[in-house]
RNA sequence: GGAGAGGUUCCAGAGUGGCUAAAUGGAUCAGACUGUAAAUCUGACGGCUCUGCCUUCGAUGGUUCGAAUCCAUCCCUCUCCA
């Protein structure tokens, strides 16, 4: 066990805000086991490199002997945290909730102890709440309050519609921590008004509030929006080596810093030492982005696997090759004795469309068998074959016949 | 129930009768360059049988030589009043 200093350092580390830290330095002195509460959604079963920086920070609890209470949300699923997306989400079927829930906890526990965790659905106390209990607990808080929150707050500036279930979301998640008791939650920077809903319920509940661990998003792979699934910038814990490691090659090398402090397990010291060194120009910001990579690869997959997905990388990219693996595909003629180029690439799904094949032609991007085409009015006849190329990463094999 | 405002291409957001497949920014894709799928610069970014043709601006009809732009009805959203 490390002093209790170090403790809390450990815990401090990354966290972009505690609320109230003497009062969970209180806590964490009591010496008993604390409840830490983490809730998630069972709609995007899919764990990507967002999530586990959270996740990464109930295992450092867990490490000082805590423990952890994952929060299905299946009750709450059916209402959606409000994104201003989605109004409502159609209510999920238990078996479907199950399985998510099983998928989820499978993948968490690359991160965290199974002894010290706890999973718990809310629909247990949830369901029993029924309207009147459900009246109630609106009664607790005010609209004016409600429109604190920063989304709640945007939408109506914006005039974006709001629903009214949307305001019981918060409430719901906040008497979640009452029914468990939770000394701390956790959760993205973007659950602070969630958080502090349930701190100040149990306060009216007469329960002692909770402590609120806010953790900074990370950003997605555009650099912009934040991880998530639905915008399609992330990069999930159940992907291939390969795909990981391209994923992380291309995040911009400002963005690595934030990857490193978030996500790597290296030392703050180290980290910085790294910085340095990119700023002086004496190591190559690429190849300090190679280890994250690999670092990352393999905690979720294995040491011989991020070597080999370096390896793939570098033969790939680096050298610029066709790669061994490519598909093979077949355009078919329907009879006709040839096909023009664009539609030939279009049937072989290399494009999308014949417009965009054709587009592709005109900017240069289109090879066959490593020589540049630059005739959009190309006929491709009947029995040739060739390896096609679209720009760095399209490739295939396409037979006409 | 009443009075206003608004719904535009992936997103944000211009455009209020022809010059508009529709400004600009973001995302995306390609080219150059490189250290890589970073950064930067350049270009593309509705579809097709592609120097031309066809279909888009909430939906349906209408006015007009011509509509995203004008009119009617409908659907949806927001604001204010009750």
């Amino acid at each position: 066990m490390t002093s209790f200093d170090e403790a809390l350092a450990e815990i401090k580390r990354g966290a972009e805000e505690i609320l109230v830290e003497e009062e969970l330095v209180e806590k964490l002195k009591s010496g008993r086991p604390l409840k830490i509460k983490l809730g998630m959604d069972p709609t995007a079963p899919d764990i990507h490199l967002g999530h586990t920086v959270i996740l990464n920070k109930l295992r450092t609890f867990q490490n000082l002997g805590h423990e952890v209470y994952l929060l299905i949300g299946d009750f709450t699923a059916q209402v959606g945290d409000p994104t201003g997306k989605n109004a409502t989400r159609p209510p999920l079927s238990a078996e479907k909730i199950k399985e998510n829930a099983k998928t989820y906890a499978d993948q968490a526990f690359k991160i965290l102890d199974p002894a010290k965790t706890h999973i718990v659905y809310n629909s247990e106390w949830l369901e029993k709440l029924g309207a009147s209990g459900m009246i109630k607990l609106a009664a607790k808080q005010t609209v004016a309050r409600m429109l604190e929150r920063d989304d709640f707050k945007k939408r109506y500036a914006n005039g974006t519609p709001i629903a009214i279930h949307e305001f019981i979301y918060p409430l719901l998640q906040a008497y979640d921590s009452v029914a468990l008791n939770i000394d701390v939650e956790l959760g993205g920077s973007d659950q602070k008004f969630n958080l502090l809903m349930g701190r100040e319920l149990q306060k009216e509940m007469g329960q002692k509030p909770q402590c609120t661990l806010t953790m900074p998003l990370l950003v997605g792979l555009d650099g912009v929006k934040k991880m998530s699934k639905s915008a399609g910038n992330y990069i999930g814990i159940h992907e291939s080596p390969d795909e990981m490691f391209g994923k992380i090659m291309s995040i911009s090398d400002d963005m690595m810093w934030n990857y490193y402090e978030l996500l790597s397990s290296r030392s703050l010291k180290e980290i910085a030492q790294f910085k340095s060194d990119v700023a002086s120009n004496s190591v190559n910001p690429r190849d300090i982005k190679i280890l994250l990579a690999k670092e990352i690869i393999t905690r979720y997959h294995t040491a011989a696997d991020a070597d080999a997905a370096e390896q793939n990388f570098i033969n790939r990219f680096s050298k610029n090759a066709i790669p061994e693996d490519l598909p093979e595909v077949t355009v078919s003629l329907d009879g006709a004795e040839s096909i023009q180029v664009g539609t030939m690439l279009k049937n072989a799904g290399l494009t999308e469309t014949s417009s965009e094949a054709i587009r592709m032609i005109k900017q240069n991007a289109v090879k066959c068998d490593g020589e540049l085409v630059n005739n959009t009015k190309l006929e491709i006849a009947k029995g040739s074959t060739g390896v096609w190329q679209i720009g760095k990463r399209r490739f295939a094999k396409i037979s006409v016949k």
